[in-house]
DNA sequence: AAATTTTTTATGGAATCCATACCTTATGAT
DNA sequence: ATCATAAGGTATGGATTCCATAAAAAATTT
């Protein structure tokens, strides 16, 4: 059951979401550690370095707003704000204030988890090991390997090259020829096979996939979230 | 049979754990003493210096954290707390205090193997030893020996030069030039014979290597952990 | 010169790569 | 709606490259 290398705090005065929010991420493999509210927060942020802060806005003592400005004038980890329904002012200010994102409680774990995986895909961390999520699938390039579901499978080199092109460009449409370039190949069959395979390996659902798609007449589109 | 040369003290009141976790670090060629409390234990260090700490924080009497607390305050030795199940609190407390790792109860006597040889393997001691672990292999590059199962396997001077440049960054990928360079070799095959050779000495299972592995198309990487 | 270590060579096996053939699906003209 | 056709999907297999290792030869140490 091996963890990623993502470490994240989650900080509500709502016992049962933070412990629902921690348990649901340790599902998906983060380590998670919990506070209370701003100043228990603000005690761990200056003992261990987090990868993500999750805080709510609202919570008694200190805000989730002053916490996060304090915390962005020291360094530049990552904040998702938490905002109340309807406090649209809470969450331009949250924005102005520099949070890196926020979600409208009510909120889906499955949300929160998205927005996670999208701000890791943007830290230096993640692009120094050579890791970045494709859905659920922890591609790690460097290591030739996919975390998913708990798996880790193998990528060949030249896997490994195409999805390396695709992922500077997510959401460019890649021509056959482009990819035939990429890795030195000019029959197109050939081409869709690779495809193909690494659909087995990235997609939960390889016949109808979420994210390397096909553009009809055109070629291949890879979408990171 | 012969143990490495790192002193444990492990501080539990439960005799249970307290011979449990003793019995299997010795098997694991650890020298192991035990502390039934906070006071006992501070008897103990202020005569021998130890190696690791591995502190309880629910005890009767003073509590792992007050007795970490003070440890700290006199030398750096390292400390491995033990926390009863959900004591978030106490784990962060831990680590704020100066506490090097933490370990929920209840926990596999392997896991907390783990921690130690992680731990060990970032101390002086061990450095200035030239003692470091790779998995169940204790690997001193000084005396140009490996521990492993209770055996000692001589190394040779080749192989010693290889390990040495390759434990200074573990996790990079060396290609055969590289290692080449190291035992001015030119010959890919020879290399490849090398790497085998010392995949019989510290792994435990040479045709599926754990730590020393194959990069198709590059070369070798060795990890530690 | 005996023993040990190092290097080379030879061989078999595994992983990767590429192409082809055949199958399925999407699309637009009728 | 139906059908013809273009476009895409994939199972399979042969070729090739790459790697592991046994065994022998050479070099070095004892």
């Amino acid at each position: 059951m091996s963890k990623n290398s993502f470490h994240i705090l989650v900080v509500d005065d709502d016992d049962r979401i933070r412990e629902l929010v921690k348990q649901y991420l340790e599902e998906n493999n983060f380590l998670v550690s919990t506070a209370i509210d701003a100043f228990d927060a603000k005690k761990k942020i200056d003992i261990i370095k987090f990868d993500i802060l999750v805080l709510d806005i609202m919570m008694p003592g200190k805000s989730g707003l002053s916490l996060t400005e304090e915390i962005k004038k020291i360094n530049s980890t990552p904040v998702i704000l938490l905002t109340a329904k309807g406090e649209a002012t809470d969450r331009i200010k949250g924005l102005e204030i520099g949070a890196d994102d926020y979600l409208g409680k009510p909120f889906e774990p499955k949300e929160l988890l998205l927005r996670i995986k999208n701000i890791l895909n943007k830290t230096k961390k993640a692009i120094l090991a050579n890791e970045i999520y494709i859905g659920n699938a922890l591609i790690n390039l460097k290591k030739l390997h996919i975390k998913i579901n708990n798996k880790i499978i193998k990528i060949n080199p030249q896997e490994k090259k195409v999805l390396e092109k695709m992922l500077e460009v997510p959401g460019k449409i890649f021509s056959r020829d482009d990819i035939g370039k990429i890795i030195n190949i000019s029959k197109e069959r050939t081409i869709d096979v690779m495809i193909t395979r690494l659909r087995q390996k990235i997609e939960s659902n390889p016949k109808n996939p979420k994210y390397l798609q096909t553009v009809r007449g055109s070629g291949y589109v890879l979408w990171i979230e």
